[in-house]
RNA sequence: GGGCGAUUAGCUCAGAGGGAGAGCACUUGCCUUACAAGCAAGGGGUCAGUGGUUCGAUCCCACUAUCGCCCACCA
């Protein structure tokens, strides 16, 4: 190692592919199980295998690798697992993309051949994510990784299945359901997403038979109205009581339909009167099936009219509602149109106005298995960080509807249940089925559809750790520790993981859920595709390198909450990993004759300062991280380098390295490199590269910074002292230069500095240390009692009981500097008032902590201190010659 | 219609019941032998508003305003 090696400006690029090969090449990241050790374990939320990394994703991972990274460190059994989901919808649109490129379509090649053909494009483009995984320094056991339709997850999946359904917790019904007309698929509640949409509200007279009166209703969706079986009112309106029990003529079917009366019916909200469309909106549904009424399917599963649609058949079905409109206007039944901003549903995938519809589908029935998941949370079985995401969860599984699990997809599990068609019964069965075990016919053909993709992510937790079977790592990891994810996915996610986990392992899947926010552009919007407004986070790591993306994404940000990417804050990041790069650079650029067995005899101030400061440091960075506050962690780690360590303690070490004797070098040395190593350590979680990178180029034992032990605090080096000393000579220091820089000192122009200390301990050490002034001040300092004359060519201020004058032949501009005194005891007085009051308020003094009233005392009289000094020398000025 | 979050320096955001902070931007001076991706010194804020609790509130509570997010079966 040698300057020649370390660059001036850090290149990440030259640093991090490196390190992360090795790492893996040494399985550092994997994890045995290990029984006599504290197992922690992640399971990475599986990205899609079309995904490709978005910020999303960065800081998602970013948190669990500093998570494991810093357990790992910390002794543990540290496994983070990661994996990929088959993502159902989104994998098959990609390979029918691909073939419609050929000019094909799934049916070409039949199911078969086009899940091959799935496959193959799964092993040619799925790794892609799990590579860029790699770049961002995801420690995560590759060994380890898993797949959701991999054998081991999809022989779990058929094992829920069976049980469930053996225990009459699946079940098959038809039911009105979300179907995408787009992706030719149902989807469950929680993929329709409400858009607020400016839309008309069409007003339709339905006469009464005999042409003599009618019934307006209202809709937003008039192509419905062919499919009605009712007309709804609220039992109590008095105006349509009389109609309540009759019929009226559906218009353009001319079918006769009742008038029925429901508490449903919003009485204030348009007429007053619905039609009910019961096969086609969840509310007509669920009050077709209270009042018996027909469903009438008027829209196929392609988003056309059906046959039952009459004249309309065969019409798309925003055509057939333009159609419905014109006739309905021809006949004089159109009453009026109004415009009305309401909520529609659209698939979250492919964004098509989602058509409610009639369908036979699987169901999860959910109140028995959201029951214990409510309790678990309840009593605090699995904690959310921060709190306020319970709320969110319990709302939801507390309203919770029956979970539609069939998709009509190709792509995924297959439901495991076999129809017969000899004597037509259906059975489940976690081996495929050749023959019916009802009748023993051999006609038995297996239900079309898939599973929800949710449904083998909600069994992530142990379906990676090897259940069904009983795996030594299921036993050890099982509860994870901590799951990490965005708040966009509790329902989707975290909430069937946890009634899974607590239906098949008996327990929660995770102890803790630590909830983060959305990464948004610069001007606070959600990155999106369609906006166009993402950042790739391959992009920043090539160009300001993976740890500065990471750093940034961590810091400055406080748990739960949404942040912005903003170019400028990753420069920060970036010229953080430059500045340890260099203070590292001077480290070791200085450890000529180094001596590891050397052990120092005697340490100066600033030695005792800093290692009591990385004490305090190492003791705060662990706290804040198991409090998930991985920011404020960062951010004293960023405040400790440089502030402190290279602000201050690699300038005051220079003389020493410079000039010192081989003792005081040794010690400086020593000091230097255990400090510098032990914050490489402590930052390593955040920033692993770099710190891989110097802390190699270091001295130091083992063969990774990744495996060193995390650096525990050390109270008996924490020195309070020494850090209340060097507060002073800092802030007498700070002084001087602001007098200087005020004065307009030249920088090269070295200046008389004179220190009246009164008090005796203050004096000692002032004296002990006056080098550090001098050097950093650049100044010759003189350190007295108290003063016989005082210059009157000299600048002036108190600290912490010390006066300080420097004196500036030539350079002081009296009349300026009374100014500048004045205005600083103006700023004085209003303080020393300011703690009067506080003092002289007896409620105050009474009922405050004594040590509160303590400081303020000790305040006022420093002040009191500075006023009359300041006072003083402005009393002198005014009388000297110059005015 | 409910719920949640935000409101602090020009910008982006931390923060704590007891003297308002950081980064960026800005001003001034420095290529000082680790770093100009830097060093030093500065300027800049009624901590959204109103009321309450408290000896003391920017912080806790209530309400209000503005912005954002989530949930919700009023067509």
């Amino acid at each position: 190692m040698g300057i020649t090696k370390m660059p001036p400006a850090y290149d990440p690029q030259k640093v991090e592919g490196k390190w992360y090969r090795w790492w893996e090449e040494h399985k550092y990241f994997h994890a045995e199980v290990e029984p006599d050790k504290e197992p922690f374990c992640i399971v990475m939320p599986p990205p899609n295998v079309t995904g490709e990394l978005h910020m999303g994703h960065a800081l998602d991972n970013t948190l669990q690798d500093v998570l494991t990274r810093w357990r790992r460190m910390s002794g543990y059994n540290a496994l983070w697992l990661p994996g990929t989901d088959h993502a159902g919808i989104a994998t098959q649109a990609k390979v029918e993309a691909q073939l419609a490129r050929e000019g094909l379509s799934k049916y070409d090649l039949g199911r078969e051949a086009f899940l091959k053909r799935v496959w193959t494009w799964k092993e040619t483009y799925g790794n892609r994510i799990t590579s860029q995984l790699r770049r961002l320094g995801a420690s995560c056991d590759w060994d380890r990784e898993r797949f959701t339709m991999d054998e081991g997850c999809s022989e779990a999946v058929r094992e829920v299945f069976i049980r469930l359904y053996e225990q009459g917790l699946i079940y098959r019904d038809d039911y009105i359901v979300n179907w995408c007309p787009h992706c030719a698929t149902t989807i469950s509640d929680i993929e329709v997403e409400h858009l607020d949409v400016q839309a008309q509200l069409y007003f339709i007279k339905y006469p009464t038979p005999d042409g003599r009166d009618f019934v307006t209703v209202a809709t937003t969706r008039p192509e419905t109205m062919l499919g009605d079986t009712a007309v709804a009112v609220h039992p109590k309106d008095k105006r349509y009581r009389h109609l309540v029990g009759k019929e009226v003529v559906l218009p353009l079917m001319n079918r006769v339909i009742p008038v029925i009366a429901d508490d449903y019916v919003d009485p204030v909200f348009g007429t007053g009167a619905v039609k009910i469309t019961p096969a086609h909106d969840p509310n007509d549904f669920e009050i077709g099936r209270r009042h018996k009424l027909p469903e009438i399917r008027v829209i196929g599963t392609n988003g056309v009219m059906t046959t039952e649609a009459g004249p309309y058949a065969g019409m798309d079905r925003w055509e057939c509602r333009q159609k419905v409109l014109a006739d309905l206007g021809e006949q004089g039944l159109l009453a009026r149109i109004e415009d009305l901003q309401h909520a529609v549903g659209h698939c979250y995938r492919c964004n098509t106005v989602v058509e409610p519809m009639i369908s036979k589908q699987w169901f999860v029935r959910m109140k028995p298995l959201a029951e214990p998941a409510i309790r678990a949370v309840k009593e605090g079985r699995t904690r959310f960080v921060p709190e306020r995401f319970t709320k969110v969860y319990l709302n939801w599984l507390e309203n919770i509807r029956d979970w539609c699990i069939s998709r009509q997809l190709w792509w995924g599990h297959r439901i495991p249940v076999w129809y017969c068609r000899e004597c037509g019964k259906a059975s489940a069965s976690k081996d495929d089925l050749a023959a019916c075990p009802n009748c023993g016919a051999d006609k038995v053909v297996q239900d079309p559809d898939v599973l929800d993709t949710w449904f083998s992510s909600g069994l992530w937790p142990f379906s990676t750790l090897g259940w069904p079977k009983e795996t030594p790592e299921l036993k050890h990891f099982y509860p994870t520790s901590v799951l990490v994810t965005g708040r966009d996915i509790i329902f989707f996610w975290v909430a069937r993981m946890i009634f899974s986990g607590l239906k098949f392992m008996g327990e929660v899947p995770f102890r803790e859920v630590f909830i983060h926010g959305l990464v948004l552009d610069a001007l606070g919007r959600k990155m999106s595709k369609s906006l166009g407004n993402g950042v790739d986070p391959l992009e920043v790591i090539e160009k300001y390198g993976a740890d500065s993306l990471r750093f940034m994404l961590v810091t400055g940000n406080t748990p739960g909450n949404d942040l912005r990417f903003h170019f400028e804050k990753l420069e920060g990041a970036r010229n953080f990993a430059n500045k340890l790069w260099n203070a590292s650079r001077f480290v070791i650029m200085n450890l000529e004759g180094y001596d590891p067995r050397f052990q120092p005899q005697r340490l100066d101030l600033s030695d005792r300062w800093i290692v009591s400061r990385f004490q305090q440091v190492a003791g705060a960075v662990d706290a804040f991280l198991r409090d998930y506050e991985l920011g404020e962690a960062a951010g004293v780690l960023y405040e400790f380098i440089w502030d402190e360590f290279c602000d201050w303690y690699i300038e005051l070490v220079k003389p020493r390295l410079y000039r010192g004797t081989p003792e005081e070098r040794a010690t400086a040395q020593h000091v230097l490199v255990n400090v510098l190593k032990g914050t490489l350590e402590l930052l390593h979680p955040f920033m692993p590269f770099i710190t891989e990178e110097i802390w190699q180029n270091l001295p130091h034992e083992g063969e990774t910074i990744m495996l060193a032990p995390w650096p525990k605090a050390r109270v008996e080096q924490v020195d309070r002292g020494a850090e209340e000393d060097m507060r002073l000579i800092i802030s007498v220091i700070r002084a001087i230069r602001s007098l200087r820089a005020e004065m307009n000192v030249p920088p090269a122009r070295r200046a008389e500095i004179i220190l009246v200390v009164p008090e005796d301990g203050k004096r000692e050490t002032m004296g002990h240390w006056r080098s550090y002034i001098s050097d950093l001040a650049s100044g010759d300092v003189e350190i007295t009692r108290d003063l016989a004359a005082e210059p009157s060519q000299a600048a002036q201020a108190v600290v912490g009981g010390i006066t300080i004058y420097v004196p500036l032949e030539g350079l002081i501009d009296i009349p300026q500097e009374i100014a500048r005194l004045e205005r600083e005891l103006a700023n004085v007085q209003k303080e020393v008032v300011r703690l009067e009051g506080k003092l002289d308020n007896e409620g105050f003094v009474a009922k405050a902590p004594a040590d509160v009233v303590e400081k303020e005392r000790q305040k006022l009289e420093d002040y009191r201190i500075k006023q009359e000094t300041v006072a003083q020398r402005l009393a002198i000025l005014k009388k000297s010659p110059a005015m």
